[in-house]
RNA sequence: GGGGCCGUAGCUCAGUGGUCAGAGCAGGGGACUCAUAAUCCCUGGGUCGUGGGUUCGAUCCCCACCGGCCCUACCA
């Protein structure tokens, strides 16, 4: 079995958990899942970006002290992870000593290197941006993005020496083709790379509220290269628990579109100044519109959606934990731009999972419990839904493989229809119980066997629910898939329960 | 201003230098009645944003334009 390191971005505190995070988390979620349920060793690692001094005027608008502040608006992410079954390994945060001590450990690595350097900094800034500006690229002096008036700062700094690593990052585009994934947003990042990189300033002494510059205190790491080397600190990166050499070489990063030169330029070139191979891959996603404008917290500052009106919370009390997270990894394909709408979650529930996953489910239990003794049945061996079965388990291994999740559901909803149609074809209602309706039924039984395997990385609970019912020994995910995704590995314990509808049908117009 | 992505059936999206461009949902017709008025079968329908170009041939390659979007890091 092999490793599997898996990181989400760290989010940033003064955002609230939104459906936006959502996506990204549990898309990463599941895919952690998955590769637990193949017995990989997995490392799923989530949190907060902590540091700033948006963070540290918001703690004193509060009343209370910056890591008071943090201590509360942390939990909140934790708090909305936990509420959608997010199965975290670690919960970093950038305020956490740990984080520090890899920080100066790191930072003082490329320091050693000789990749920093101190010089003089003058840029306009932007609070609310956490960023500077040109005068150009701003809008008449004011924040382009928030409207606010831009301060004039100038201060010294340490400088990374980022141009020189043009050569190198694009050397390392050109032999790992699979670095940045899709290929489109690779493109990006190299064609970013080639229109030449400039130092960047990745020091502030005008904000105290972050991690200091150990050989020069007074001087804290800009927030954004603090942020990055989380990745490093959760594997334990320059301390005595450091694990770098057993996670790095299978380490994920799953980001948003909007991060692309963070992760793929920057990051991979502070690693190579730290002396250290870059992360192996990282995972591009898209963004979920809303009428067709983005999720993000710049539309929030222009007042443009009510991010606050879409919380996972929300959504979870409505629909369930599971259908949001089947929605969300299945609705659209990582790395592209996806639709998200009340009619779109509501279409995905009343068909896939109450018509075509729910209701298989209720039809069959319903057959068995009155006709058949489950802890009987077999099933075939040259039963047509062999070949259907193969097909969605190679299909949904190769999809996870590829960090495309909603393919691996795409292919379990085929078999779903597959096991549909082959009940049509044998109508097991007009059959009288005997053999020929135990081999049918036990056919069927299998089929929902396998599909609450290849859903349980997204919806666990149901997978645990519906293996329950058919009374299975051990649980969906307890068994390596590998040895228990395959044909004919049914048997029933007791009597199936019917139970109640997993999916009770959304009426439209509510 | 610069760099980049996207624009495919009513809707949400796949997809490929070349037989009639696909899926799901919605729509239409039929079957069935075990099941959550579910399921199964059949089916209509699209100038593949617009205009050029390359090619024997482009939706997929190049250019321009229109529309939507992402990034724009001390040169400014």
């Amino acid at each position: 079995m092999g490793r599997f390191y898996l990181t989400t971005p760290i989010y940033y505190v003064n955002d609230a958990p939104h459906v936006g995070h959502a996506y990204c988390t549990v898309n990463a979620d599941a895919m952690a899942r998955w590769h637990r349920l193949r017995g990989d060793e997995t490392k799923f690692l989530t949190g907060t970006d902590e540091h700033g001094q948006k963070v540290a005027d918001a703690a004193a608008k509060n009343g209370v002290d910056p890591q008071t502040w943090t201590d509360q608006t942390s939990q909140r992410f934790r708090d909305a992870w936990n509420a959608l079954d997010v199965s975290y390994d670690d919960f970093i945060r950038t305020t956490e000593p740990r984080h520090t001590e890899t920080v100066q450990k790191f930072l003082t690595a490329i320091y050693e290197n000789g990749y920093l350097y101190k010089d003089r900094y003058h840029g306009l800034y932007c609070v609310s941006c956490e960023d500077y500006f040109t005068l150009e690229s701003s809008d008449n002096g004011s924040c382009p993005i928030h409207h606010r008036p831009l301060t004039e700062m100038s201060e010294e700094n340490w400088f990374f020496r980022l141009s020189a690593f043009e050569d190198r990052l694009l050397e390392y585009y050109e032999r790992h083709p699979g670095f940045v994934t899709p290929e489109t947003k690779r493109n990006e990042a190299v064609s970013f790379v080639k229109s030449g990189l400039r130092d960047i300033s990745i020091t502030r002494t005008s904000i105290d509220w972050g991690i200091e510059v150990p050989w020069d205190p007074g001087h804290v790491f800009y927030v954004w290269y603090d942020a990055l080397i989380n990745y490093l600190t959760a594997i334990g990166y320059g301390r005595e628990d450091d694990e770098v050499a057993e996670w790095w070489p299978s380490s994920h990063h799953l980001i948003g579109k909007e991060i692309i030169r963070f992760h793929c330029v920057w990051w991979p070139a502070m690693c190579m100044a730290a002396g250290l191979e870059p992360v192996s891959h990282v995972q591009i996603h898209g963004w979920l519109l809303v009428g067709g404008q983005k999720l993000s917290k710049t539309m929030a500052a222009e007042g443009g959606v009510r991010l606050t009106d879409i919380s996972p919370v929300m959504l979870t009390d409505e629909f369930g934990v599971d259908p949001l997270r089947y929605y969300l990894v299945r609705e659209t394909a990582l790395g592209n731009d996806g639709e998200f709408s009340h009619e779109g979650i509501t279409a995905r529930y009343n068909t896939d999972l109450a018509n075509n996953l729910g209701n298989l489910v209720a039809r069959v239990t319903t057959i068995v419990a009155a006709k058949c003794d489950a802890t009987t049945l077999v099933p075939r061996d040259d039963s047509e839904l062999v070949a259907p079965a193969r097909e969605a388990v190679d299909q949904a291994r190769v999809a996870w493989a590829r960090f495309a999740p909603s393919q691996a559901l795409e292919a379990t909803w085929s078999f779903i229809g597959a096991t549909n149609a082959f009940l049509e074809r044998h109508t097991p209602w007009k059959m009288e119980p005997g053999e020929s309706l135990d081999a049918v039924m036990a056919d069927a039984l299998e089929a929902i066997r396998l599909v609450c395997i290849l859903i349980s990385p997204v919806m666990p609970r149901v997978a645990e629910e519906i293996w329950r019912r058919l009374r299975l020994a051990g649980s969906p995910s307890a068994a390596p898939e590998e040895e228990y995704l395959v044909w004919g590995r049914y048997r029933a314990l007791e009597a199936v329960e019917k139970g109640e509808p997993l999916f009770p049908r959304i009426r439209s117009g509510e």
